[in-house]
DNA sequence: AAAGCAAATGTCCACGCTGTCTGACTCTGT
DNA sequence: ACAGAGTCAGACAGCGTGGACATTTGCTTT
């Protein structure tokens, strides 16, 4: 099974005694050609087994692709799943395909895999920063390529973003915990992710001064070592003098290291996650929630608007957060 | 803001005062060019924000890009997530780029996908397919294109294939509870992936009938109403008359919809699932589980290896699976 | 039947790049 | 001083397609 070349719009052209425009009308689907020698075209590429090249199309075109880039950092991870779904349910609705690459969440392959992807001339990048600074895509955005910043803002860099409420969604979290009359809330998180982090504990702290708190340093772990597990800080937190009455975390990591250390706790610890996952309903865990298909939709629909007008002024999307009560974080602290 | 025209080698070679070709050389980094030649190519090269175009540079190498198509049938599947994410990795290791598609679990839209990530000439195709029939692929394979088929064998047409366990995974989970002295064993799935539900289904009956259970039929839940929820389904299975004294699910969403029944259930039900996820183990939920992210790896090797030697023998991988015993698994039936 | 016109097909070339080939220049050894 | 080797840069063509324009065909109109 010696691989046959592949054939071209000339080789069926010459299979259907016509010239290669004609072939590349039927294809293209432009200007008349009649039935009869449609039929003869279509029946030549049929047996050569043509393709249209795509890569020819786009470069006489113009250099227009239909593709369009996301680079996240992680694929691991569920959340940017999800808004990787919905960027490409909302891309393809469009008629363009997603590329998708990772930088391995190292800031020096940021620039690198971002070039090549620029190279095969992405019609728009979606972009989730990991380096601290995006200038050098300036000049690209020049040229009229939109580039959209997800889930953080681009540094030294003018570009749409789209990110999620984080200090008010962490802030109404913890606002209701402190209605319910806590004051000992710990927060957990590892800020892998620094912008959210440092956002969502803001958010926190703000909650908290509210009334009245401003020692809640004590309360706050933000180890960062993969080696600790979240587990372990759950319970050295609440294994410790002076436990806290009611934890968030900052991430869904978090949660998953808190789920089986607060099971069957006695005095019950309030908890409140961040980030929604399938089994929070069925476990009663309280989080705050967002729609991170919807994230996505809205990240490619920024880029598919500013590809229909390149000389908007630039949007900053924020989306919503709520929190979602399911039982773990109405729990009373106990009484003194 | 209007955005500059895109400039060319043409427009580089103008500025240093050289001739494109000289461009195409500092870039490509092929020939010799003095060091002064290059700096001033540079430097006019980035006066005018120049980047090759990756298009014109693969058509004119023979249209040979360095993508890879994975086409999928839905990206909110977290299973097919985590096998994208060992495709990308495996790949970007490689030096190829990911072109992630989906055709929405539409078996009409599957070949139009596939079409036109082929028009764009990818250097491989790694495909979950959703159709039936493959049998279009064949042309293309003929071409001596990489056709990859994942989680399922493709349909009349030879192709690579990368699998899982599904029925000796089954049968292994089945036989664990039967060694216990389970004989009432319920089976409940929604076969939207038929294949795979095909197989487990099987593997569920051989091992009972290896224990003398014949009538495992009116303990099999096989819906594919979305209406129905899962956990209704265990509901009724629990709360009818002779009950099961032990559930296997053929898929995660299974086993999301039975932990919430199961917990605090007297007597205790044992229960298995099918595919790990985060929190069974947080759980204590038993789960035939396997490496999503590894056999993503594996189906892209497959692609890479077929790449470099077209003409080898086709291939079928099974990725292995195995029981994790987490507890829900090791519950004994009640005395009689 | 001649003129007029739209439909159908063809010719030529450019999109941006690189492979091949050729030519100009620099350096070495005798 | 000159041949031979080595280094560097340019001219040209063509990858497969589609746009601009030219040409032919077939059919209507008076």
């Amino acid at each position: 099974m010696s691989t046959l070349p592949r054939a071209t719009q000339a080789d069926v052209a010459r299979l259907a005694g016509v010239s290669s425009k004609t072939v590349s009308r039927v294809f293209a689907g432009t200007g008349d050609v009649s039935a009869t020698t449609q039929e003869r075209v279509l029946s030549a590429a049929k047996r050569l087994r043509f393709r249209p090249n795509g890569l020819a199309r786009n470069l006489r075109r113009g250099g227009v692709t239909n593709t369009i880039a996301f680079v996240m950092g992680d694929l691991k991870n569920p959340f940017y799943f999800q808004v990787a779904a919905g960027v490409e349910r909302e891309l393809a609705a469009s008629g363009f395909t997603m590329l998708l690459a990772t930088t391995d969440d190292s800031p020096a392959s940021e620039e690198v895999v971002v070039d090549a992807l620029l190279s095969q001339r992405v019609r728009a990048l979606l972009l989730i920063p990991i380096a601290d600074d995006q200038s050098y895509l300036d000049g690209e955005r020049q040229l009229g390529t939109p580039i959209i910043s997800v889930d953080r803002p681009a540094g030294n860099l003018v570009a749409d973003s789209v990110v999620l409420r984080n200090r008010q969604g962490m802030a109404e979290a913890v606002r209701s915990l402190t209605a319910l009359g806590h004051r000992k809330i710990a927060f957990i998180s590892n800020p892998s992710a620094m912008y959210t982090q440092r956002e969502r504990l803001a958010g926190y702290r703000e909650a908290l001064r509210e009334v009245g708190v401003t020692d809640s340093a004590r309360w706050e772990r933000l180890d960062d070592d993969p080696a600790v597990s979240a587990e372990s800080i759950v319970r050295g937190l609440l294994d410790g003098g002076d436990p806290p009455t009611a934890i968030v975390a900052g991430n869904n990591r978090g949660s998953h290291g808190a789920i089986p250390v607060l099971r069957d706790r006695m005095p019950p610890v309030a908890f409140i996650g961040f980030d929604d996952f399938e089994l929070a309903d069925a476990l009663g865990i309280s989080v705050v929630g967002y729609d991170a298909f919807e994230f996505g939709r809205t990240a490619a629909r920024l880029a598919l608007e500013r590809l229909a007008d390149p000389v908007a002024f630039s949007r900053q999307v924020e989306i919503a957060t709520r929190v979602i009560h399911r039982g773990s974080g109405e729990i009373l602290p106990p009484a003194q």
